[in-house]
DNA sequence: TCTGCACCCTGTAGTCACTTCAGGGTCAAG
DNA sequence: CTTGACCCTGAAGTGACTACAGGGTGCAGA
């Protein structure tokens, strides 16, 4: 599970770098995301540091949100150094307001639910409250 | 659109009446979730009031952000209503846990991505903080 | 009566981001 | 030389729908 010492990173090395599942990282590859890397003699793939900073990024982006559609949009970009980076402040403006949508929903429906709760007084099914609210008669 | 003379609905209007798609309702009604209604002459769905209610529980269940399948359970246990309900109230609970943890999880991360785009100064993709902040050699 | 249109039917496949499985091959340690 | 951890491929499964192809039904207007 270490690098080799060419220098290169086996599946399970550059996984275990990136918290990221063996399957997830051989995912990644077959939909492009990540390069082919080369191989072993033994038909194992041995991945290159740039594998592991463009992995890296991916994971990053992943636990930000982005979808990997938009982390494919990113890496396009990210080779284009010399445009400039209102792009990259839209999406990431565009990712925010996505995340306070979600945020507020979630908080109405906790309350909606710990209201539910709060009503319970742990009788039988005919007379709970949840059932109650969920069921359209009552 | 609206209910037949016969009182029967028809899958237009049960889906219209649940804010639900019609493919939705079939996909209920194909998992078993929702049972099969009768039909008329002519092969169309002919639901009751029944579906309707049940329907009308399903989608505010996940609304609450149950799964299909503790909304089985829900279900199954709604049928028996001389059982008491600690069930149904500690899915609820754990329900609320889950939510909490999802709000806080979305709190960190649209920090992350606010401090991201506070130094983001609009120059090129180069010295984008952005993007730097994704890679990990920076 | 014909025609057009909204609605309905079935069955299949696609979505997203993985995960799991079956059925093998490779490699280093003991 | 065998054991066990790791690796390989390709296909299928997950959840909760959604979309599509290729039809049939029912009703209002011309």
């Amino acid at each position: 599970m270490s690098k080799g010492e060419t220098g290169s990173y086996s599946i399970g090395a550059l996984a275990e770098a990136t918290d990221t599942k063996v399957e997830t990282v051989r995912y990644y590859e077959r939909i492009g995301l990540l390069p082919e890397p080369g191989r072993t003699a033994g038909n194992y793939r041995a991945h290159t540091e740039d594998h592991l900073a463009r992995l890296s990024f991916i994971r990053r982006a992943r636990d930000l949100g982005f979808t990997l559609e938009q982390i494919r949009a990113l890496l396009g970009l990210a080779d284009q150094k010399d445009k400039d980076c209102r792009v990259v402040d839209a999406m990431a403006r565009g990712q925010i307001s996505a995340i306070d949508r979600k945020i507020s929903d979630l908080r109405a429906l906790r309350r909606e639910l710990s209201d539910l709760l709060g009503q319970c007084r742990q009788g039988t099914i005919a007379d709970c409250r949840i059932i109650g609210a969920l069921s359209p008669c009552e």
